[in-house]
DNA sequence: CCGCATTAGTTGCAGTTGCAACTATAATCC
DNA sequence: GGATTATAGTTGCAACTGCAACTAATGCGG
């Protein structure tokens, strides 16, 4: 079986999707894996310390809202990072279904050393562009963020 | 607990790698959504696929070479795409630990099918920017590819 | 040649993820 | 105000993933 002369070619490696794939696996586990090793966290429980430190006393579905994590996984993060003393759940006053959520001091602990880390790798990261430039690719990315969201899955009918 | 005043501020929604996560995931769910509802195809499926169609007779560990992806990944791809009968397996003449795979004629199919769609989910996408912003976005991407490819694990000694 | 290291690929297992079903609470609407 | 619907969050289960251990085949040093 070979090539048909007249297949329309698609190089994965100038593929958008793709690359972009590759980018942010890679620097994914970069972090992850120093989060793993230093301080016993995930990704997912990374996120959410890093929400509640911006905004302590949120429920987990304002998480949800924030982190484009779905709700199962702020749940399990949630989860975990209570069992190990690093968040602590209160029951919401005047609606019992919501929790209210925020770091206890070794949560902070922990995001106070993991900041200097994550903002160091960004700077390495990013040390590849000039200023310029990245203030460019920041643009560029919120508006493919921003298109990305409203578009719907590949090959809808309204397309 | 409240934050401390002088905690160095990271915003995740500010926070590059979190930035190109989301991105990455939005884009390769819309896509997964499609391959998997029309062809029954996961990602790491097509893009063995993609890179036999482009150049076919590799072996696994040549795929595993040009994409990424480790090789349990591609040895579980190739697998199921030869169980589906969309992908041939030889051993290579000379060196029999090596395969030598190859798109058959409904593999070949399915890639002819995918990739208008895929392209044009590309298209739609890159439709949010203009011409010349999105040459200068994919080379400042290539650029951070290089780059995280060469970084270390974050928080290495050789920061 | 013979053993030891290396490479290709697969498989087992353990941990993670994602969806759907479920519980509990709250809001809505006759 | 009681039935219905909606929302917050958790849990069960099945699929996926990733690592390490394994088999099979080859290369290499002496």
């Amino acid at each position: 079986m070979t090539a048909p002369a007249n297949a329309p070619a698609l190089s994965l490696d100038r593929f958008l999707p793709y690359r972009l794939s590759v980018l942010a696996n890679t620097v994914s586990s970069a972090l992850a894996g120093a989060y793993a090793l230093r301080f016993d966290l995930t990704i997912p429980q990374w996120r959410v310390v890093a929400v509640l430190a911006r905004t302590p006393g949120l429920a987990a579905a304002d998480v949800v809202e924030r982190t484009a994590m779905d709700k199962v996984a702020v749940s399990r993060a949630v989860a975990g990072l209570a069992r190990t003393g690093r968040l602590r759940r209160a029951t919401a006053a005047g609606d019992r279904r919501r929790s209210v959520l925020s770091l206890t001091e070794r949560g902070w602990s922990v995001y106070r050393r993991i900041v200097p880390l994550a903002l160091a790798y960004e700077r390495r990261l990013l040390a590849e562009l000039s200023p310029d430039e990245q203030a460019q690719f920041e643009a560029l990315l919120s508006r493919l963020l921003e298109r990305s969201r409203r578009l719907g899955p590949a090959g809808d009918a309204r397309v």
